[in-house]
DNA sequence: GATATTAAGGAATATTAATCTGTATATATA
DNA sequence: TATATATACAGATTAATATTCCTTAATATC
């Protein structure tokens, strides 16, 4: 066996799709309910699961946490426009984003705006918090832009498979 | 003890936030490993992992599986309008939202828009088809503006604790 | 000061993960 | 056709882990 063990060319089975699908709903199964769920015995869906992870099709185990709960219930989406486009400005932008633990998300877009970022705070006094003291410390920006979410409908990290 | 175990008034401690915030990050470690990260021993870490499960501060444990490996690489968010804002109205859309796997999530916001969907397709060609075909087969919708993801910096699906 | 109460550690037990062995099936090869 | 070869599976075994139980220490309460 290869030490990279650079397996590109598997391809997975329907089998393997239905693991997947039940892992990233939930993975806090053990072997055998999972086997349960896909008619097989321990020891194939063991081997399929830790081929599944070798291979990359999983990228890791998380927990799921309550954000209301943790007082984290306002979600903002706050669309960024830099002055300048340089790759040297976009590094150094990504590079203060990463340090910014409300920003849970944060994606180069296309269209009007450069940057979409999903922020997580207490209220709207922390997010005005945010905005004047974290990211308006942030040099380069041009423009920002916030939107409010009033609902979640549906706020999932499943994969459509 | 009660049966609803309706602990409305549990407070969490440091070492609580600190399993939480790792437990995000990674879920899969034994007790022993947990325990270690904490400086404590396995009954108090696994009781306190217990107690948060319970408390509904995690609310589950998943996969996080690789999208460009499973083909679904074309991130793209898509704001919404509704023709009319009833409640009837309103309710179908959310029922039409979520039968749509692509729909990773769906949020009501603020704003020039009604709603903000976070769409995963396997490429351009499957995205014409979804909004043609899928969202286009849903009543009422006004208008629809699409943003194209370009490139990831941050995707995470941590609180920040 | 005596007594609950709470949180922790250690040890025992129950479950599960992980491994090994053997069998059936399909595919290739002589 | 008969014989290798590889793959996927089931069943049994063992190694590790989760889970429970009991005891101790620290802290609060009377």
């Amino acid at each position: 066996m290869s030490l990279t063990e650079n397996n590109s060319t598997l391809t997975l089975d329907e089998i393997d799709f239905r693991i997947l699908k039940i892992l990233q709903n939930r993975s806090n199964l053990t072997t055998k309910q999972l086997a349960a769920k896909v008619n097989l015995s321990n020891t194939p869906v063991f081997e399929r699961v830790k081929k599944l992870e070798k291979a990359g099709f999983i990228k890791n185990y998380i927990a799921v946490l309550d954000a209301e709960k943790l007082n984290k219930g306002l979600m903002v989406f706050c669309n960024v426009t830099l002055k300048e486009h340089t790759r040297e400005i976009g590094n150094q932008f990504v590079k203060d984003i990463l340090s910014l633990d409300e920003v849970v998300e944060c994606f180069n877009i296309s269209g009007d705006y450069d940057f979409f970022l999903k922020i997580l705070v207490t209220d709207m006094k922390e997010y005005q918090n945010f905005v004047l003291d974290r990211l308006g410390s942030i040099k380069n920006i041009g423009s920002a832009h916030s939107t409010f979410v009033m609902g979640e409908i549906k706020n999932t990290y499943s994969i459509p498979i």
